[in-house]
DNA sequence: CGACCTGTTGATTCTGCTCAATCAACGTGG
DNA sequence: CCACGTTGATTGAGCAGAATCAACAGGTCG
């Protein structure tokens, strides 16, 4: 899968709905584009204001790391040192809000609360991870993912499995067969390919410990 | 192994390194005592002065899952709601100092960039747990840990194999093992139970991909 | 000295990776 | 319209690696 970065969308200008002031233009990435590289220099900060961004990083042999899913109202870019360490690509066709030139005249106080949330997020899939078996970690998924779009019935898998395999540490076919086995054990069904319906979230739950 | 969060050892007066004002005093913790509990409250940040802290959480199965070591000029304690999500304990009797309450008049630039230094050490232990097999992770380990120790031949391994094993997210006996691993290639030396010198480091390295 | 704790090692089981085949969905061109 | 190629997803078989269970060694402290 190649990231193809000559496309950017069109842009669009609206109000910003937190600040109310007239801010700037909302960018279109298209599926599977990048929106900055690893080794780039840092720059503004992103705001999600619709679709789904992935951060990564390529390991030394090639492997692939996904540290991070983010959407609607999620805040990335955050860097500690002056290039990124990360890149971020669009999954499948993302709305993005840059706030503002990282030098920023931003109330330094937003700032930090952002910076605390990215930092809240890094530790939670880190917890995520910690958990031991494949089976586990894929429920784990699922859970956070539907609290995450606020519905606790149908959840959404807007990236492909080799995403999620990525995220997860493991490989799509035992994502693959970890849906199966959630399938098989009547805690969920899949509607279609990226809609999975909970049929039983109290087991859900109960397989993230 | 059970946490006596009841020996406080005595404090130290002294000037802060970096500010050169007087600053708070440094307060001792012993082997295995708490700093700070998962669920109290957010409170002020924390500065290691030396020894070794432990950032730490239990999942509801009763594993534990250790997602830091902090070591001498670490900071810690950033959280993003009101009460702690991880717990913070000492390792081998460290000495902490209080930044200053968050409330803090602490110029939040500052702030900030620890914040995104926090960020960027978490992260830093995704990438870890991203490799593949024990003994990559193992190798990784060892490898951070000789740089965050500024000596590239020696390394010193403060916590114990069971610390090691929660936080690289394995058994104790594969700690044991990946060591023997190594040590049987030639790539380290296990001088003490706690000292390892670094036989071949760039051995060390290319396992870490 | 004995009790205990930490660490190491061995034997067995089981989970997940690898390699591979198959299938479904989609787009293209004849 | 259908044959074909491509891509993503599922499933199977065999194998490697780590967990588990268990025994044992070394050190420390009472």
């Amino acid at each position: 899968m190649q990231i193809q970065s000559t496309f950017r969308a069109e842009t669009i200008r609206g109000l910003h709905p937190l600040t109310g002031r007239q801010s700037p233009a909302i960018t279109l990435y298209g599926a599977d584009t990048m929106i900055y590289a690893e080794g780039d220099a840092t720059g503004p900060l992103y705001l999600v204001e619709f679709g789904t961004v992935r951060i990564c990083r390529v390991t030394a042999d090639g492997r692939r790391q996904i540290t991070g899913f983010l959407m609607a109202g999620d805040v990335f870019g955050f860097e500690a040192g002056t290039v990124h360490a990360s890149s971020a690509e669009s999954v499948d066709g993302a709305g993005i809000r840059v706030l503002r030139p990282a030098s920023g005249d931003q109330p330094t106080g937003a700032l930090l609360q952002m910076a605390l949330q990215s930092l809240a997020r890094t530790q939670h899939q880190l917890m995520l991870l910690g958990c031991r078996s494949a089976n586990m970690r894929m429920a784990a998924f699922l859970f956070d993912l539907s609290e995450r779009q606020g519905d606790d019935r149908l959840v959404h898998l807007p990236m492909q499995r080799n995403d999620i395999a990525d995220y997860l540490g493991m490989t799509f076919e035992t994502v693959s067969r970890a849906l199966r086995y959630l399938k098989d054990h009547g805690i969920v069904r899949l509607r279609t390919i990226a809609d999975i319906e909970i049929l039983n979230r109290h087991a859900l739950e109960g397989m993230c410990e």
